[in-house]
RNA sequence: GCGGGCGUGGCGAAACGGAAAACGCGAUGCCCUUAAAAGGCAUUGUCCGCAAGGACGUGCAGGUUCGAGUCCUGCCGCCCGCACCA
């Protein structure tokens, strides 16, 4: 393929073992330097990495040595979110125990990460499977017992047929499981929960203070949160005192225009609603044949809404009025309180379903002119409504609170969309669930001295279903820990989120063994300063690590909010039009990549192609362009060093040079050009993570160099063309360090530098060097660029407004035209208006 | 339906309201070479023109402005999230 490549082989090894001999990227803490948290979501040791992992390192990677150069102390962690499915599903297809597959995995994944050259603390590696780790969680699983936190109970839940096991509503994509895509059901089991709803109305207000955070991360967590402010109140059912039936509601004003109400099929007061046995029956049925839809029927376009019409009454309160009550699948009994006012003239779900069984509709919002539509959702003038008609919208919802609390019928209330989070799963391999049941105590927490609870080794996996530490006799079956007496342990495990909600604060104290961490190495190193990874955790994880940092917070062991500070939200990584996967026959593999080009390669062509949140559309010739670049660079400096090295050390960058160490105007502007790109690359990585055209600058100034070289060498003394070079050169290598560090490091030291490149101050441009003596301005006529004009950088507005209209190209544009009015921007334009 | 984002060359992409298409890929031509690879140089939005130059050009239609890819209004198209959430 190619013949004059740098030998990117050698260099690479040399390097990776050169910073991991020094220990280079071990840090502890130092409060004399401010600290810097960069971590990439660590992945699931799958076997292999893909090219989205290396996307994301490589992003992670620049960043920490970025700031290492800026003189932070950077904490840069890796490890591996080892408990999960594939492990099983491997078990079970190839016979293979699950800890030996996964382990075997992360030796692979290691080797391949540590060929990619990324500057991890090797030494905080952290593994969710090791026992050592899962026994915090355990422990804090007790706490949140204690407190609440975590509770038991019966309840509908997703249940996944294939996988075989319980998923929380956030990992239901669109009625399909998330891991395997399977049509999901619903079952009702008993499991347990985190009780993430009662943290709802925090972890929304801090969505409004993260301004790191991508708006649209903070958008799917606020839409997931699903806060709606109303009221509940009571419908006295109409002949039956006492029975009545409660219903929520986020438009409390339209109550003057309730012509029904409606129950959710699984509503507990439908028993005790319903009159004789022929109504009974008909509900019944209607109720088994709702149960039996799955998720994806219920959830169907444009799906009709079928309801029944119970002979039983319900009063409106506001109207007095009795009205008709139905069972209806429209309403969720998930949600509010299972059971609604239905107001057709504002619900479009409700004008539907009256339409469909001929119920009236009270307007009671002035529509606005012209308005076509059905139900009118929108603002307007209260109409029809006895005590709140004239009112605005938002003043008739107080009122009707008021008056409702008043009438002693109800009160103002919040909903959210938010469900607790259900973490049993019915499978081997994750953290077991501290806690025993004894026939005479009940439900007993395991005693703090005994943890970990240990997953054992020897079980049967058969893929059949149930949870497979239920047959595990040596474990389940144990001493109570409070009566002694026998009893069985609980055989579910903690969904996998449970161990990624915390991994970010093991890393501050990887090895501590008194509690989950250090408090003072957390008080140092959290929160996260800069977190990267991908989108498809948008409300999981992301959603998971906040709840529980902050029951971490209230428990008192670290004194953070929010985990995450900023947070990076990288895209996907494409070949030919669709997500790389093995299905598609898509894939590049990393290894062949750094195989073939090298890591360095691999890095650049992931951060050149397109800025980090956007997906990236893999392209070969791409990468070799990427490799070309490096091999120019490398071409420049290798026949140049001993040249370079006449020339004292720049110190590239410090803004210690005076820009008349040359004298020449080639001299003045290259050196402009090469502080210039100082400042264009530093403002691309710090202010918008614009990598690509960070790199776009740099190779920039290699053309530039290129160019300068050959142009210089009769115009200037030598000594000044090599320092100018050397300059150049230098400032090439230490802005392109962290996207290419290899390489970089290499021709650093061929520079004769003692001492890694990592350890250079990220460069500073010079002001005086940046300084222009002056500056092309565009001449427009009307508009139009009709010329151009070379002044004195701040030249005086009248002057430049004499020039542009002394300029032989605006003249002829002036002919038969009257000049109307000029406008000047300094240093940038002059606009001449004209009129006939 | 609700919420968010995006529409720019042959392609990936750039562009504080001020020169649209930087940088890279691809393509074409030339140089180097016995030849190729590698490399170097040049050209590369469309149309008119020998040229100088001109007209057009950022999904569509308007608007604000001396000036709009960028701001505003309304459409069209695509992507993502949520979804009978009362």
């Amino acid at each position: 393929m190619s013949s004059d490549r740098y030998p990117f082989g050698e260099i690479e090894a040399k390097w990776q073992a050169a910073w991991e001999t020094s220990r280079q990227f071990r840090v502890s803490p130092d409060t004399s330097r401010p600290k810097f948290y960069c971590l990439e979501m660590f992945p699931y040791p799958s076997g292999r990495i893909h090219m989205g992992h290396v996307r994301v390192y490589a992003i992670g990677d620049l960043l920490a040595r970025y700031k290492w150069m800026r003189g932070y102390n950077v904490l840069h962690p890796m490890g591996w979110d080892a408990f999960g499915l594939p492990a099983e599903n491997a078990a079970i297809e190839h016979g293979v125990h699950p800890a030996i597959w996964t382990y075997e995995n992360i030796d692979n994944m290691r080797a391949q990460l540590r060929k990619m050259g990324i500057s991890y603390d090797w030494d905080r590696e952290v593994t969710t499977c090791d026992p050592a780790y899962y026994r915090w969680e355990q422990l804090i699983f007790i706490r949140m017992l204690e407190r609440g936190l975590a509770y038991r109970k019966r309840s509908t839940v997703n249940w996944c047929p294939s996988c075989q096991t319980v998923l929380a509503n956030e990992q239901v994509e669109a009625g399909r499981c998330w891991r395997c895509d399977s049509e999901v059901t619903t079952r009702d089991i008993d499991g347990w929960f985190f009780k993430i709803t009662e943290y709802a109305e925090e972890l929304l207000a801090w969505c409004d203070r993260l301004p790191g955070w991508p708006e649209r991360v903070m958008t799917m967590q606020r839409n997931w949160i699903g806060k709606s402010e109303g009221a509940e109140f009571d419908l006295p059912v109409a002949g039956r005192p006492g029975l009545k039936l409660r219903v929520f509601t986020t438009r409390p004003d339209t109550g003057f225009g309730m012509t029904y109400a409606v129950l959710a099929p699984e509503h507990p007061l439908v028993a005790a609603l319903v009159s004789g046995p022929e109504e009974r029956a008909a509900v019944e049925r209607f109720q088994s044949e709702v149960a039996r839809q799955s998720e994806l029927e219920r959830t169907a376009e444009d799906r009709p809404k079928r309801g029944l019409r119970l002979t039983a009454r319900v009063v409106n309160p506001f109207t007095a009025a009795e009205i008709p009550l139905f069972v209806a699948d429209y309403v969720l009994m998930t949600y509010g309180t299972g059971a609604i006012m239905a107001v057709p003239g504002e619900d479009q779900r409700d004008w539907d379903f009256a339409r469909q069984h001929g119920l009236p509709i009270v307007e009671t919002v002035e529509r606005p002119a012209g308005w076509t539509g059905e139900a009118y959702p929108g603002d307007g003038v209260k109409i029809n409504s006895g005590f709140l008609d004239g009112l605005a919208i938002p003043e008739a919802k107080r009122k009707a609170i008021d008056w409702l609390v008043q009438h002693g019928l109800g009160t103002a209330k919040v909903n959210y969309r938010l469900r607790d989070w259900g973490i049993s799963r019915q499978r081997y391999w994750g953290a077991p669930i501290p806690v025993v049941y004894c026939p005479a105590c009940g439900m007993v927490p395991e005693k703090e001295e005994n943890l970990p609870v240990v997953l054992p080794r020897d079980v049967q996996l058969s893929g059949k279903g149930g949870s497979p530490l239920a047959e595990v006799a040596a474990f389940v079956n144990t001493a109570c820990p409070r009566c002694g007496g026998p009893a069985r342990r609980e055989t579910d495990t903690m969904d996998t989120f449970v161990e990624s909600s915390w991994y970010f604060l093991r890393y501050c104290s990887p090895n501590y063994d008194h509690g989950m961490f250090e408090r003072a190495a957390a008080d140092y190193w959290m929160p996260v300063d800069q977190y990267i990874g991908g989108i498809e955790h948008a409300v999981l994880h992301l959603l998971y690590a906040r709840f529980y940092t902050k029951v971490l917070r209230d428990l008192g062991l670290t004194k953070v909010d929010e985990p995450f500070t900023a947070l990076l939200s990288q895209g996907m990584v494409i070949k030919d039009g669709a997500k790389m996967s093995k299905s598609k026959g898509n894939v590049v593999d990393p290894d062949d990549l750094i195989r073939t080009f090298g890591a360095d390669t691999a890095r650049l062509f992931s951060l050149f192609a397109a800025p980090p949140e956007k997906d990236l559309d893999w392209n070969d010739h791409g990468v070799e362009g990427a490799s070309r670049f490096l091999n120019r660079v490398w071409r420049f400096v290798v026949p140049h060093a001993e040249e370079l090295l006449t020339a004292p050390p720049a110190r590239a960058g410090a803004a210690t040079r005076s820009s008349n160490t040359t004298s020449t105007a080639e001299g003045r502007a290259f050196r402009r050009t090469i502080h210039e790109t100082i400042a264009r690359v530093t403002h691309d990585i710090e202010h918008d993570f614009h990598f690509n055209t960070a790199i776009s600058a740099i190779m920039e100034l290699v053309n530039a160099i290129y160019a300068f070289e050959p142009a210089a060498r009769d115009r200037m003394p030598a000594g000044e063309r090599a320092a100018l070079l050397r300059e150049a050169v230098e400032t090439v290598l230490l802005l392109l360090g962290p996207f290419a560090p290899h390489v970089t490091e290499e021709l650093w030291e061929r520079l004769g530098h003692r001492g890694s490149l990592f350890k250079q101050a990220w460069p500073v441009a010079d002001p005086l060097a940046l300084k222009r003596d002056d500056v092309t301005v565009v001449l427009q006529v009307d508009g139009k660029v009709r010329g151009r004009l070379t002044v004195e950088v701040d030249a005086a507005e009248a002057r430049v407004q004499d020039l542009a209209l002394a300029d032989d190209r605006v003249q002829a544009w002036l002919r038969g035209r009257a000049v109307e009015r000029v406008v000047v921007v300094p240093n940038r334009l002059v606009n001449v208006v004209t009129r006939a």
